[in-house]
DNA sequence: ACAAACCTGTTAAATTTTCACACGGAGTGA
DNA sequence: TCACTCCGTGTGAAAATTTAACAGGTTTGT
C-alpha cells in the first residue's frame, strides 16, 4: 500500500540520511521508479525530506550539526561505509562491551546496530545520540574537551578513566593507512585516546574503506600488529588483503 | 574574484533560503552558468548549501524549518524558559568558566548564549552539540553513563574529574522546589553530580521557572543556602521572592 | 453496478547536470 | 623573456534525471 511504503521510505531515509533512486528501487523491487518518485514528491511536500538530484535526503540529516554527514560527493563512498558498518554491526553480540570511536563510520554503525542489550563506550557525542534511540544499549560517554570538527571528545583525563574499564572489542576507524605508517588520523589527542583504548581492549576491529589506502595523516595510532580484524568493502586490493593476513589479521 | 563571489552566493542563499540557477544568473550576469554551478558545488562540499534540482538551498533554511517544528512541542512553559535563558545568558562573561547542566532550560541557554571566548562544562550532550555551533566557546563534556530520557551523562567517575576542576559559576535548573525539600530532581546520579559541582563552584545560579514551585521530586540536590542567584520568570510569586532574598539570594 | 477518485506503469519530451576540451591570465623558475 | 604549470573560466555535446501526458487497473461511495 502507498501509505506504508511512504512511511518506510521516510524511515530508511532517516536512517541512511541520503539515498539515490536506484537504491530505493533495490529496496522496493515491486513498484516502478515513477511511483517512488511520486512518493518522494509527497514526502517533500510534507517537509520530511529534500529531493536532490538522483534521489532524496532526510531533513533530519541536514539538521545534524556536524556539517559533514550530508556533503558526501559520491554515493560510492557512503555505500562502502554502510557496507562496512553493516558487517561490523553483525559482530556485536548480546552482553558484549564495545568501544566505538566518534567517526562517521561509527555513526553509520550505530545506525545499523541491532537493538540488543550491550554496553557501548564512545567518545563521539553524535554517535551517542544516535545510539540513544536504541532502547537496550547501555551507553557511556568518555568525557573531555569537545572537538568541534568531528564532535568527539578527548582529554588526558580519559586515560585514568580507562584504567578502570575493559572492553571486549574496540571498533575504530582510521582516516588513512599505509603499510609503513600504519593507521593514522588527524588529531593528536584522539590518537592518544585510541592508543589507551587498545591497551584495554581484548580484540581490536579496524574499519577501513578502501579509499583510505595509501593516504597518510599526521598521527599514527595503530600498526598492523595492534589490530585483530579488518573490516572493509569489496574494493579492497588483493595485495593488501594478503599483507594483512600475513599479520594474522582477519579481513572481512 | 572567485572567493568573493562564492561568499556572496552563500549570503544570498542564507537570506533567501532557496534560489534557482536562473535567478543566480540574474544576480551575476558577468559569469557563465557553469561557473555558478561550480561555485555551488564547492559550497555544497563545504556543507553550507544543498544543491537541489534547478538550483540550491541554504542549509540554514532547512535547519530553520525543522527547528521551529522542534520547539513547537512544548509551547506553554517555553516562553518562560526562553526568558530565563536570556537572563542567564547575560551573566556569562568573557573568559569565565561555567558549568551547565543537561536540562532543557540549559538547552535554551546555550542557544541564547553569546559567542564569546569562555569555557563551558556540561553533562548534557544536546547542550554540547548546540554549543558546538559557537566558534569561540570551549566545551568540555563530563563523561559517564548516558541517560536516555534527558540525554545527559552522570557517573561516579565524574566526581574525581571534578576534583581537578573549578568553576566560576554553575548554572543549573531544578525540576521541583519547595522551601522544605529544597531543589530536587528525578535522577539520583544527577543529583550526586550536581552536589559535586556545587562544591567546586564559586557561585551557583539556579534557573527555576515558576511552574516548578510547590512540586517535589525524589532527589534533593540543593537547599536555599547552597545557591547565590535565582533566575526566574515574571510570574514568580512575591512571597517566594522575599523568602529567597531573606537567604541572601539575588532574585532576577 | 456505475461513476468518480485514486494509484500505478509506460512512454516520450523537457530540463538539468555532467563531462571533456580549450582558452587566457597569474605566478614560477631557468 | 620564455616556456611552463596551475587555476579559474567558457563552450558545446553527451548523459542522466525529472517532468508530463496518457491509459489501464483498483478501490470507494452511492
Amino acid at each position: 500500500m502507498k501509505k506504508e511504503r511512504i512511511e518506510e521510505i521516510a524511515e530508511i531515509l532517516d536512517k541512511r540520511g541520503k539515498m539515490t533512486l536506484e537504491q530505493l528501487e533495490d529496496v522496493f523491487p515491486n513498484v516502478s521508479q515513477m511511483t517512488l518518485r511520486r512518493d518522494l514528491f509527497q514526502l517533500e511536500e510534507d517537509g520530511r525530506i529534500i529531493r536532490i538530484r538522483g534521489g532524496a535526503m532526510s531533513v533530519k540529516e541536514v539538521q545534524k550539526v556536524s556539517g559533514e554527514e550530508y556533503t558526501k560527493k559520491t554515493t560510492i563512498n557512503t555505500d562502502a561505509k554502510i557496507i562496512i558498518a553493516q558487517k561490523a554491526a553483525g559482530l556485536i553480540d548480546v552482553n558484549t562491551c564495545v568501544f566505538l570511536d566518534g567517526g562517521t563510520t561509527a555513526m553509520y554503525l550505530s545506525k545499523e546496530m541491532p537493538d540488543i542489550k550491550c554496553n557501548v563506550f564512545t567518545n563521539g557525542i553524535a554517535v551517542a545520540m544516535e545510539l540513544a534511540q536504541k532502547k537496550n544499549v547501555n551507553i557511556t560517554i568518555v568525557g573531555g574537551q569537545l572537538m568541534r570538527d568531528n564532535l568527539s571528545t578527548a582529554s588526558p583525563a580519559a586515560r585514568e578513566y580507562f584504567d578502570r574499564t575493559n572492553f571486549e572489542i574496540a571498533i575504530v576507524s582510521a582516516t588513512a593507512f599505509t603499510p609503513e605508517q600504519g593507521f593514522s588520523c588527524n588529531s593528536q589527542i584522539e590518537s592518544e585516546l585510541l592508543k589507551n583504548v587498545f591497551k584495554k581492549a581484548r580484540h581490536v576491529y579496524m574499519m577501513l574503506d578502501s579509499s583510505k589506502i595509501g593516504k597518510i595523516n599526521p598521527y599514527t595510532f595503530a600498526r598492523l600488529e595492534d589490530i585483530n580484524v579488518l573490516i572493509t568493502d569489496d574494493h579492497f586490493p588483493k595485495e593488501y588483503k594478503e599483507l594483512f593476513e600475513s599479520h594474522d589479521i582477519v579481513v572481512m
